[in-house]
DNA sequence: ATGAAAGCGCTAACAG
DNA sequence: CTGTTAGCGCTTTCAT
């Protein structure tokens, strides 16, 4: 920039101003301007500006694995959401590792991100006592253990009770429940309306359920879970699985143990991935709005961030019930 | 840091000193530092830093869509890898619209990034002209117009021509071929060792190819082409696609339409996602080290960017065949 | 071993 | 309308 004040023959700061279209330029000197800085393609250093005006025009999305095809479509919202306002996106991935994520907790101490999303359900310790906490930081889908933090989610336990609805409705009473990891609230309550479904329907003796731990992938719990399941000589003429991740996984596991699908067992999941409705019989779910979640959440965590806007506490999308072949009649 | 040297009753440029370790610092005093600083939770502003060294210590990775599994995997090596060498990782996409490549290519012009790794087979033109540019820029998975710049893949004319081999041994002469976007070369030479091998076989006339057009989603174009050729009464023993995506939903338009794998027709991708082994029938493919390949380019950009070594033009890793039951012998 | 001073590139307040 | 000046937070000579 000096640069350019220098062949302009004018203060630097006269081009600075040129350069943000403030009115208080001349026109001639703005076109000269604007034509050296064509001509010698200058950018301006956005460190320099960083520094100065004390913020990055950066946030940080915390997802424990981005192979997982729930976080990616989360994130792809994200990121289109705020390269829209020119925020730049920062991926960090925990791999359910807390050093790792309070590593990532600095990024926000440092001052190299403005405010944080993240998709874990958990936060950095590192900034647990910064001022203005909650305006810095949105939730998704997982909410975090912490007051006045956005969260972006759908209605869980409705949704695992509307699949409960259905397979009942159908005839199913021996069902078994695949849950996700009881550490978080997502699948607590997933798996609450399980049990509470059962319980209310005279169904409580066939109450049987097994939960993922946090530390595996959904897809190798999954097939372990049904498997041992199955080794055990569970009777069930249905199985509700608390993501399609584990659904699809579990079906695997199924037809390995030479169940027909389904004929043998029918399977529920939730998230209406995109392979979903691809499988072999295709799956029935939950349609969750993965990509929407992303875009609100970036919109919340922009306008508290960045516009001063208090945060809202919870932001719950609807979710949709997709009925396809993985279920039927029972028998 | 002026609030810590206040306190110290010592200049900034000490505390500056003993944070960075530096041996010129009396003993005592980086003690006393030390404990001010656990004292008052202070932490360095990493802007002021990045201004002054003239980097920021981040890169950014641009993928056409975060949400398609094979780049996602890709990424996760990547930001693993230089997470280890506390490289932050922005992440940007583009839709496969020029207009939002050229504002990424901007980060890096403007200094918001030291590198840039590539998964999408083209560059920005507005860092087309940047010195020293093969330097900063790696290329994943498909290589860029760009001499000079380093390109991790593997051998696509290999892995595809193992793949004709293999339908070819099991008796499968009327294989089609539905091919992925064919503005790329990774693509381009899938598609060219399908030709060529039916050509060197005596096959020519069972020549027969589809590909997607670049704009569109892999599953929804597989799904669109399997349909038509079924619709246009191609008659074919197995169906080689250019990605597992392609392969999962061409399977199933292919069941849609009666057609029973593998007894009517077999199918053979590439990738080995994690889901290939999960359907019914599981998918024949080449594994291809997705992961892998984000790591040995992260390691690349970072020795070139921030160890000053040369751009090493191409990284080969290897690819594995895996037969699955989604292949038959051809009746 | 420590301090003083300069400067990375930018913007905004103030003066003219 | 334009120039001068200061300062964002940091590191690194250069003195001492």
């Amino acid at each position: 920039m000096a640069e350019i004040a220098r062949i302009a023959g004018v203060d630097i700061s006269t081009v600075s101003r040129a350069l943000a279209g403030s009115s208080r330029v001349a026109k001639e000197t703005r076109e000269l301007i604007d034509q050296i800085v064509r001509d010698t393609g200058y950018v301006v250093n956005e460190r320099g500006r960083a520094l100065r005006d004390g913020r990055a025009n950066q946030v940080l999305v915390i997802v424990s694995d981005i192979g997982a095809p729930f976080y990616s479509d989360v994130v792809q919202g994200i990121v289109e959401t705020l390269a829209e306002r020119d925020i730049n996106v920062l991926l960090g991935v925990t791999l359910r590792q807390s050093k790792r994520e309070e590593k990532l907790g600095n990024q926000l101490m440092t001052g190299v991100v403005d405010g944080i999303i993240t998709v874990t359900g958990t936060l950095p310790t590192t900034i647990l006592g910064m001022q203005g906490l909650s305006s810095k930081v949105v939730a998704i889908s997982r909410p975090v253990p912490h007051d006045g933090v956005t969260c972006v989610t759908i209605d869980n336990y409705a949704a695992a009770k509307e699949v409960m609805v259905q397979l009942h409705s159908m005839g199913h009473r021996r069902i078994l429940h695949i849950g996700g990891p009881t550490s978080s609230e997502t699948y607590r309550e997933r798996s609450a309306a399980y049990v509470d479904f059962m319980r209310d329907n005279g169904l409580g003796e066939f109450v049987n359920m097994r939960s993922t731990d946090s530390f595996k992938d959904d897809a190798e719990s999954g097939f372990a879970i049904m498997k041992s399941m199955l080794d055990d000589g569970l009777h069930a003429t249905a199985v509700f699985c608390a993501t399609d991740e584990l659904a699809i996984a579990a079906m695997a596991a199924a037809r390995r143990a030479n169940r027909s699908i389904p004929g043998d067992m029918s399977f529920f999941g939730i998230d209406d991935l995109k392979v979903a409705g691809l499988m072999s019989p295709p799956l029935s779910t939950v349609a969750v709005p993965r990509f929407e979640m992303g875009r609100k959440g970036a919109e919340a965590l922009f306008r508290q961030v960045y516009r001063g806007a208090p945060p809202s506490d919870k932001i719950v999308l609807d979710h949709r019930l997709v009925m396809r072949d993985s279920v039927a009649q029972a028998r």
